[in-house]
RNA sequence: GCUCGAGUGGUGGAAUUGGUAGACACGUUGGACUUAAAAUCCAAUGGACAUUAGUCCGUAUGGGUUCAAGUCCCAUCUCGAGUACCA
C-alpha cells in the first residue's frame, strides 16, 4: 500500500489527472468570454458523430492538436474560443430504432454521455458551457430559422448576392420579370407586370418558388419500394439494395433543394482567400467543374411523321470547344430526355425505347463505372446545322448524363474520343477539320495545336481566334451564344428519415407555407415506428400529431385535418379545399439531411444559449470566423462545401461579417490499426505465423488486445473469446504462438481498435497525448502501436524526476548554467517554430532532447525549470499544472505568458566543422566562427587528416561555407 | 483514365535556403542493480568487408544538374487518397 509520501515522490498520473481534470471543471478554467480586451483565436474541431462505439484512438488526434494549439494560444494571451459538440442527428440511431424500437434521443444521449466521458479524460481545454447538440430542439430551431432565410431569399446575378424575395415581389409588381437576372428554374417564363398581377395566389406562389434560395422541384431519386425509402448512390449495389438485395428502380420525387449552384463561382474565387490544403481545395474545385465554352441551340428539321400542329423542337447543347462546330456529324442526347420521346420517328420507335428500358434498368453509378461499352440508338429524327444546314442524325447513348449541362451533346467525332467511338461503333463519318492532323486511329483534342480547317469562315484559324469568331456568329444567328458551365448541382435537402430535423414548413393547396419565427423551433413528432408508411410516406407520417394549426399557431393531431388523401404513388397531398381545413394544415414530412445542422454550428458557438437570436451580433463581430479548423478531408466536397455556401448566405443577408468561416484549415489523418491473424489449417488446428509456410491455411482475425508487443498471443484470452475456440489445438514456435501482423483501418469487425480509455488507465492521459503526436506529421496517416507509448511514458517520468526525487523537491534558487540556458532556449525557438507549423511531433522529440540534456546537465534552477514546465503545458497539461504547484505556485499554469525566446544564449563561438573530401564527410574539426575563409582554408589543409586523405595529390578546389561546411575537391 | 499526396534502418519517423543521412523513440542484443521479477540506469544497434585504422555501399528505380542531391530537373515503377463517360 503506497505511503503518502510515495504518492508524492512518485509520478502518480492518474491523482494528478483527476486532481486537475476536476480543478478545470470546478473553476471553469477555459470559459471563454464575449467580451475581452485580450485579442480572440477560434480553435475549432469537426464535431463528431456520437456513435454506439465510442472513441478509439484514431478519433482524438485531430482533437489533441487543436487543443495544444489553444493551450499555446493562452499562453500567448490570447482569449480562446474552444468548443466541441455532437452532429448527433444520424442514420445509425435511427437504424438501432427500427431494429429495437428505442428512441433515438434516448440512444444518443448514452452515447453522448460516454463520448463526454472519454474525451473528459483526456484532459480537453474545451469550453463545454458552450456545447451544441444538433439534435436539440434549441439547437435545431436555428437550422429551422436558417432555411426559412433562405426560403425567404433569391440570387440576384446584377449585384451578385442573396436579396430578399419581397423585394423581388415588388420588381414584379412594377415590371414583370424580364429585366431581372436571377439565377432560377430553367423552365421560368417571361411575364410581365400585367401578367404578374392576373396571376391566383397560388400562381404566384409557383412562380417565387423558381426564384427561391430553397425550392421544391422534382428530382429523380434511387427509390427501394421493398424497404420504402430512398437510398444512396453508395447504398446500392450492382442495381439492389446493399440492406436486403432489393430492386432499386430511378423515380420522380418532389423535394427541397438548394439552390448551392447560384454560388459556384464564389465558392470558387473564396478559394483563393483561405488557407486550406491545397489536395482539399482541388476536390472542391473539381467539385464545382467551372468550364468555359458557349450554348448552341439546333433546330430539328421537321420529320414526314410530324403531327400537324405540333411546335417545333429545337436542341440545345453546352460545349467547350465551340470552335469544332464543323466537325459535328451527329448529336447524342440521354436517352431519359423527355424530348426523345417527342421527336423520335415511327420506325425507329421500338428501337429507341427498348434502348431507354434498358438504361433505365442500369444504377447511375453502373453507367458510369461502365466505360468500355459503347450503346445506344438512332431517333430517326434529324437537326439542322447553323451554318451549313446540313441534316445532322440525333442519337441517344447512355454515355450522355441528362444532369450534366442540357443532357445533350453535338459530338464532333475528329476532336472527342467518346464521340470518335460511338461513330466508329456506329458508322458515323468522322469528318475531320484539323489541319495536318491524322485522326484514322483517334480523336485530336489538344486546343494549343489546334489549326481550324475545313469549317468555311473559320479555316486557319487557331483555338482561341477561332472560338472568339464562332460565339459572335453564334449570337448575330441568335442561336447561341458564350457560356461557363458549372459541375455542381443543386443540393437536394429531404431526407425520407426520421432522425433529422424537421422543416418548419406546412401545405396550403399544395404550396409551402414556412411557420413564423416566434414558433420555432417545430420539434420532432413522436412516432409508433421508425419506418416508412404502408403508403410510402417518410417516417413522420407515422405521426398522429403533425398538422399545422394557423389559429393557434401550434402542433396539433392530425384528426383536426379534415382529410388527407393519397395518389397512387401513395404521396400525401393536401388536397383540402379552402373550406374544410378550419385552418389547420398537413406539415411536411420529408426531414434535412445530415450536412444542414453542422452547415452553421461554428457560428452557433460564440453565442449558444442566445434564445432571442441565432447569435448576437456582439458575439459575432467579436468572434468573426474560425481561426484554426481541424477535421478529416473526407469531408472535403460535403460538409466543408454546404458550409462555405450558407456563410455567403449569411455574409450576403448581413448575418455575418465574413464570407468564409475558417481561415485556416488542417486535415488530420487516419490512424490505421494494426491487425492480428491467427492461422487455421482444415483440421482446425491454429498454427504459429512461422510453421505457416507451404501449408494450407486461412486467416482469422483476432482482437489485438490478446497480443502483446512480441507478436504472442495470450492463447488462455483467445480460447476463452469465442465457445468455437474452447478446444483448439495450438501448434507453438520455440514455445510461443505468433500471430501475423497487418495495418488496417481502425474498425470494430477487424478487432484492431484500440481505446484510450484504458490506454489513460494504464499510462495516462498525457502519455496518450503525447504519443499521439509523436507518432508522426499530423496530416499523415499512420498506424497505432500500442508498445510505442512507453517512449512518451518514459519521458514524463523523466521529465518528474528532473522537479521531485525521492526527498522531495529537487528545484533550487540557483543561478542557471549557460549549458541549462542553451539547452531552455533552444527548446524554446524549436518548439515556437514547430507550433507555427502544427510539426507537433518533432516538438515532442525537442522535449525529450531538452529533457536528456538537463538530466545529464543535473539542473536544479527553478528559472529552467519554471519555463520548461510552461513549454511542456499545451503538450502534457496535467503534469505540467502540477509540476507548477509544486514549484509554489497557486492557480493554473493554463494563462501564464509563454516564455521568450533569446538569441543571445545561443550565440556560438565555434563550430565543429564537416570536412568533406569530394562531397564525402571524413572528419570534423573544431574552428572559430569568427574564423576568415582563407584562415579556415589555411588551417584544414594544415591538419595532418588531410594530407592522409589528399595522399599527395593537390586539391583543384577548397570550397568553405562559413558555419556550414568545407568541402575539398581534387 | 484524371487530379493530388507519398516511397528513408527491423518499426514509427528526423533532416531550415541543396551543405555531417538515419535526430527522437519503439524493438532487439549485452551489462548493472535484485534471491527473483518489475521499474530504473549504462552500452551497442543501416548493410557489407576489416584485428585496428578504416574502406565500400546506402533515402523506390534509371539518368541529369552541382564542389555537394533524401532535397532540384527528366523518365519509370509502386503504394495511398479523391474523382469519374463533365461534352
Amino acid at each position: 500500500m503506497p505511503t503518502r509520501r510515495t504518492i508524492e515522490m512518485n509520478y502518480d498520473f492518474r491523482e494528478i489527472e483527476a486532481k486537475w481534470q476536476k480543478y478545470w471543471a470546478d473553476n471553469q478554467t477555459f470559459k471563454a468570454e464575449n467580451h475581452s480586451s485580450k485579442p480572440k483565436f477560434f480553435a475549432l474541431d469537426m464535431f463528431p458523430y456520437p456513435s454506439g462505439a465510442g472513441l478509439h484512438v484514431g478519433h482524438p488526434l485531430g482533437y489533441i492538436a487543436s487543443d495544444i494549439y489553444a493551450r499555446y494560444k493562452r499562453h500567448k494571451g490570447f482569449n480562446v474560443l474552444h468548443p466541441m459538440g455532437y452532429d448527433s442527428f444520424g442514420l445509425p440511431a435511427e437504424q438501432y430504432a427500427i431494429q429495437t424500437g428505442q428512441h433515438p434521443a434516448i440512444t444518443t444521449e448514452t452515447n453522448i454521455n460516454r463520448y463526454r466521458e472519454q474525451l473528459d479524460k483526456i484532459g480537453f481545454s474545451f469550453d463545454w458551457s458552450r456545447e451544441v447538440r444538433t439534435s436539440d430542439p434549441k439547437y435545431y430551431k436555428w437550422t429551422q430559422w436558417v432555411f426559412i432565410q433562405l426560403f425567404n431569399s433569391w440570387y440576384n446575378i446584377d449585384t451578385d448576392k442573396a436579396e430578399a424575395i419581397d423585394d423581388l415581389i415588388v420588381v414584379f409588381e412594377a415590371s414583370g420579370n424580364t429585366g431581372i437576372n436571377a439565377v432560377c428554374d430553367e423552365d421560368t417564363t417571361p411575364f410581365s407586370a400585367k401578367d404578374w398581377k392576373a396571376f391566383s395566389s397560388k400562381e404566384k406562389q409557383e412562380v417565387l418558388l423558381k426564384y427561391r434560395l430553397t425550392y421544391l422541384a422534382e428530382t429523380e431519386v434511387n427509390w427501394c419500394p421493398a424497404l420504402g425509402t430512398v437510398l444512396a448512390n453508395d447504398e446500392i449495389v450492382n442495381g439492389v439494395s446493399e440492406r436486403g438485395g432489393h430492386p432499386v428502380v430511378r423515380k420522380k420525387m418532389t423535394q427541397w433543394s438548394m439552390r448551392i449552384s447560384a454560388y459556384a463561382q464564389r465558392l470558387l474565387d473564396g478559394l483563393n482567400k483561405i488557407d486550406w490544403p491545397q489536395p482539399l481545395k482541388d476536390s472542391q474545385t473539381n467539385w464545382i467543374g467551372r468550364s468555359e465554352g458557349a450554348s448552341v441551340t439546333f433546330n430539328v428539321i421537321s420529320t414526314q411523321s410530324e403531327v400537324e400542329g405540333e411546335k417545333s423542337h429545337k436542341i440545345s447543347v453546352f460545349t467547350t470547344r465551340p470552335d469544332t462546330i464543323f466537325g459535328v456529324s451527329f448529336m447524342t442526347l440521354a436517352p431519359e430526355l423527355d424530348l426523345v420521346h417527342e421527336i423520335t420517328t415511327p420506325a425507329q420507335k421500338p428501337a429507341v425505347e427498348a434502348y431507354i428500358e434498358a438504361t433505365a434498368k442500369r444504377s447511375e453509378r453502373d453507367r458510369m463505372a461502365d466505360v468500355k461499352t459503347i450503346s445506344g440508338a438512332f431517333t430517326g429524327a434529324y437537326a439542322e446545322h447553323p451554318f451549313s444546314k446540313e441534316p445532322i442524325p440525333i442519337w441517344i447513348g447512355d454515355y450522355v448524363l441528362a444532369g450534366y449541362g442540357t443532357g445533350a451533346v453535338m459530338s464532333v467525332p475528329c476532336g472527342d474520343q467518346r464521340d470518335y467511338d460511338f461513330a466508329k461503333h456506329f458508322d458515323i463519318p468522322i469528318p475531320n477539320i484539323f489541319e495536318g492532323v491524322d485522326i484514322s486511329e483517334e480523336a485530336f483534342a489538344d486546343k494549343a495545336t489546334t489549326i481550324i480547317g475545313n469549317s468555311d469562315f473559320l479555316n486557319g484559324l487557331c483555338y482561341k481566334e477561332a472560338t472568339r469568331k464562332i460565339i459572335d456568329a453564334l449570337e448575330a444567328l441568335g442561336q447561341g451564344e458564350g457560356k461557363i458551365n458549372y459541375r455542381l448541382r443543386d443540393a437536394v435537402f429531404s431526407r425520407q428519415r426520421y432522425w433529422g430535423e424537421p422543416f418548419p414548413v406546412y401545405y396550403v393547396d399544395g404550396m409551402p407555407q414556412m411557420i413564423d419565427k416566434k414558433y420555432l423551433p417545430i420539434a420532432l413528432p413522436e412516432v409508433e415506428k421508425y419506418l416508412p408508411t404502408e403508403t410510402g410516406e417518410p417516417p413522420l407520417g407515422n405521426a398522429t400529431k403533425w398538422a399545422w394549426d394557423t389559429k393557434n399557431n401550434k402542433v396539433v393531431f392530425n384528426e383536426m385535418l379534415k382529410q388527407v388523401q393519397h395518389d397512387e404513388d401513395g404521396e400525401r397531398h393536401s388536397e383540402l379545399d379552402s373550406e374544410s381545413h378550419q385552418g389547420v394544415y398537413p406539415l411536411e414530412l420529408n426531414t434535412m439531411p445530415g450536412w444542414a445542422g453542422s452547415s452553421q454550428y461554428f457560428n452557433r458557438y460564440m453565442d449558444p444559449n442566445n434564445e432571442a437570436d441565432i447569435f448576437s451580433q456582439e458575439a459575432i463581430n467579436y468572434w468573426q470566423d474560425v481561426d484554426l479548423y481541424i477535421g478529416g478531408s473526407e469531408h472535403a466536397t460535403g460538409h466543408l462545401l454546404y458550409s462555405r455556401f450558407w456563410q455567403k448566405f449569411m455574409f450576403d443577408k448581413g448575418l455575418v461579417p465574413k464570407d468564409e468561416f475558417a481561415k485556416k484549415l488542417i486535415n488530420q489523418g487516419m490512424i490505421t490499426g494494426t491487425s492480428a491473424f491467427v492461422y487455421r489449417d482444415d483440421a482446425g488446428n491454429f498454427i504459429s505465423k512461422n510453421l505457416t509456410v507451404d501449408k494450407r491455411v486461412s486467416p482469422i482475425h483476432a482482437d489485438v488486445s490478446f497480443v502483446n508487443a512480441g507478436d504472442e498471443l495470450d492463447i488462455e484470452a483467445f480460447k476463452n473469446w469465442r465457445p468455437e475456440y474452447k478446444d483448439a489445438e495450438f501448434i507453438l514456435e520455440d514455445g510461443k504462438y505468433i500471430v501475423g501482423r497487418e495495418v488496417e483501418k481502425m474498425s470494430k469487425s477487424k478487432y484492431n481498435v484500440v481505446s484510450p480509455d484504458s490506454i489513460c488507465e494504464e499510462y495516462g492521459a498525457d502519455s496518450l497525448r503525447l504519443y499521439e503526436m509523436f507518432l508522426g506529421p499530423l496530416e499523415q496517416s499512420k498506424p497505432w502501436n500500442t508498445a510505442g507509448i512507453t517512449g512518451t511514458h518514459g519521458f514524463l517520468k523523466k521529465l518528474w524526476r528532473l522537479y521531485v526525487d525521492d526527498n522531495g523537491a529537487k528545484f533550487t534558487d540557483a543561478a542557471p548554467t549557460k549549458d541549462n540556458l542553451k539547452t531552455l532556449h533552444k527548446t524554446i525557438k524549436k518548439v515556437e517554430e514547430d507550433i507555427a507549423q502544427f510539426s507537433f511531433n518533432t516538438s515532442v522529440s525537442t522535449f525529450m532532447i531538452c529533457v536528456n540534456e538537463l538530466s545529464i546537465q543535473k539542473c536544479t534552477s527553478k528559472a529552467i525549470l519554471e519555463p520548461l514546465a510552461i513549454l511542456v503545458s499545451p503538450y502534457a497539461p496535467h503534469i505540467a499544472e502540477e509540476l507548477w504547484s509544486k514549484l509554489g505556485h497557486t492557480g493554473s499554469i493554463a494563462t501564464i505568458a509563454f516564455p521568450i525566446f533569446e538569441e543571445s544564449h545561443l550565440v556560438e563561438s565555434s563550430k565543429e566543422y564537416p570536412v568533406s573530401f569530394n562531397g564525402k564527410m571524413r572528419f570534423k574539426m573544431e574552428l572559430p566562427l569568427d574564423m576568415s575563409k582563407d584562415d579556415i582554408e589555411a588551417a584544414v589543409m594544415a591538419h595532418e587528416k588531410t594530407q592522409a586523405q589528399l595522399q599527395g595529390r593537390t586539391p583543384k578546389k577548397v570550397i568553405v561555407v562559413p558555419g556550414k561546411i568545407i568541402n575539398i575537391v581534387g
